[in-house]
DNA sequence: CCGCTAAATAGATGGCCGTCTATAAAAATT
DNA sequence: AATTTTTATAGACGGCCATCTATTTAGCGG
């Protein structure tokens, strides 16, 4: 991964509601509708945030009927936490 | 480290110049006048992501004569770089 | 077919962001 | 004291962002 891919990722996690929904995904896939119980948002305010983290490739989603659920996209994550694991400080 | 906290420096991160200025202070401490040459921006916009850098706490300075040298936080790195390690895929 | 629930889209708004030019401040040198 | 170098600050501007309300789309059950 190189720098523009990375502040895209980081810019995307760089919002305490992005940050926390892929906290929550953390524990497996959720849809939107509970996940939106854990916010103070409306529900197009988090479809705009889960859009912001699919386009960087954070969020996988997979529909079941009505709802959509979403999950965490293992590759990407993996790479993203790579190139942050790799910024070291020389001291 | 907390969501917010992480968000603001994910925010911080999340541009691809200061960014990375990180990356360049990898390899250890520079005065705003050597990382000026990797970029073609102006003196005041490179003074101004250093500026965003410091304020989440990402950035050190210490002065010698006329330069300022900037170096990485290692304290808030290893913080950030542990709470982002930790942000797993369930699978 | 109708109504209900879940999610996305459209459009608006206020605010923050990245960048610039111009200027100031601080330190060293002549 | 004047000049040069390095960095910070002020102010402006265009654009993007987070949020909202209103509406639309899609699927399911009666």
């Amino acid at each position: 991964m190189n720098a523009p891919d990375a502040a895209l990722i980081c810019r995307a996690l760089g919002d305490t509601n992005r940050l926390q929904i892929v906290e929550l995904l953390t524990n497996g896939e959720q849809c939107a509708c509970k996940l939106l119980e854990h916010f103070s948002i409306t529900q197009p305010t988090l479809s705009h945030h889960i859009k912001i983290l699919s386009e960087c490739g954070l969020l996988d989603s997979r529909r079941e009927g009505v709802r959509t659920f979403y999950s965490l996209n293992c590759e990407t994550l993996r790479e993203f936490r790579k190139y942050i694991a790799a910024l070291e400080c020389s001291c």
